[in-house]
DNA sequence: CGTCTATATTGACACACGTCGATGGGTGTG
DNA sequence: CACACCCATCGACGTGTGTCAATATAGACG
């Protein structure tokens, strides 16, 4: 059913989408790499645990038992998270203290709004 | 400063994190795969471009140019939407329409609510 | 029936990703 | 100082993912 008005204009799609609505492509990009951070169980875990916490964060060692994964694959998934700002980290003594960043939360949600 | 109080206790975190309030790994599961069929830009770019449409509907004709990428490659990602619930597929003639499945998209939102 | 168009599927390839063991760098403790 | 603990980094391996060309399917239209 959808003839094109135009058939010798090859650009004009078939029934009329431009490239108006759309988001752009590098909006995407920017979109999807956010996504990518939190779009793996073990760092929707690590993120939930965090935020269960009575303090407002956590460490490593308190992290790796609940995953049951090992620290470095524990640390490396943190350090995406902080990589993306999801997380922020603070070393204080011999421990890496890991919060969640809840405006960055927010734009992740902003995505779908 | 975590000092632990019990220290025999070897299955004790340091810092009293216990598995009560995170997700449990088959929640964190089912998120993360609807989230991974949303954390791609030329997907985003789809969907969006989908809500964009006046209709509220297009076909792969009209987003196959607008993504710059092969035919096989944009019915690839459609499907996968499709897969996830967020897109739903109805065939008319030799066109396939895509809409959007406005309640799967609010229950990614919701993994963040 | 034959052909063209729109879409889906397959196979192949390069690349990214999750995981672990081993190692190194700090920091507190005896 | 020596040792133990916490954490980050590195190298390696298997798996998953995005992309395309080629092919298959299926409907529309002479």
């Amino acid at each position: 059913m959808p003839t094109r008005e135009l058939p010798l204009a090859a650009t004009t799609p078939c029934c009329g989408i431009g490239t108006d609505g759309g988001l752009s492509a590098a909006e995407a990009e920017r979109s999807a790499a956010l996504l990518k951070a939190v779009a793996d169980p073990v760092r929707l875990r690590l993120l939930s645990a965090i935020r269960a916490t009575a303090a407002g964060e956590a460490c490593v060692c308190d992290l790796t038992p609940l995953v049951g994964l090992s620290q470095p694959t524990v640390s490396h998934h943190l350090k995406v998270l902080v990589e993306a700002g999801l997380l922020t980290r603070d070393k204080r003594g011999s421990w890496a203290w890991f919060r969640i960043v809840p405006s960055r939360v927010e734009q992740v949600r902003a995505i779908f709004g």
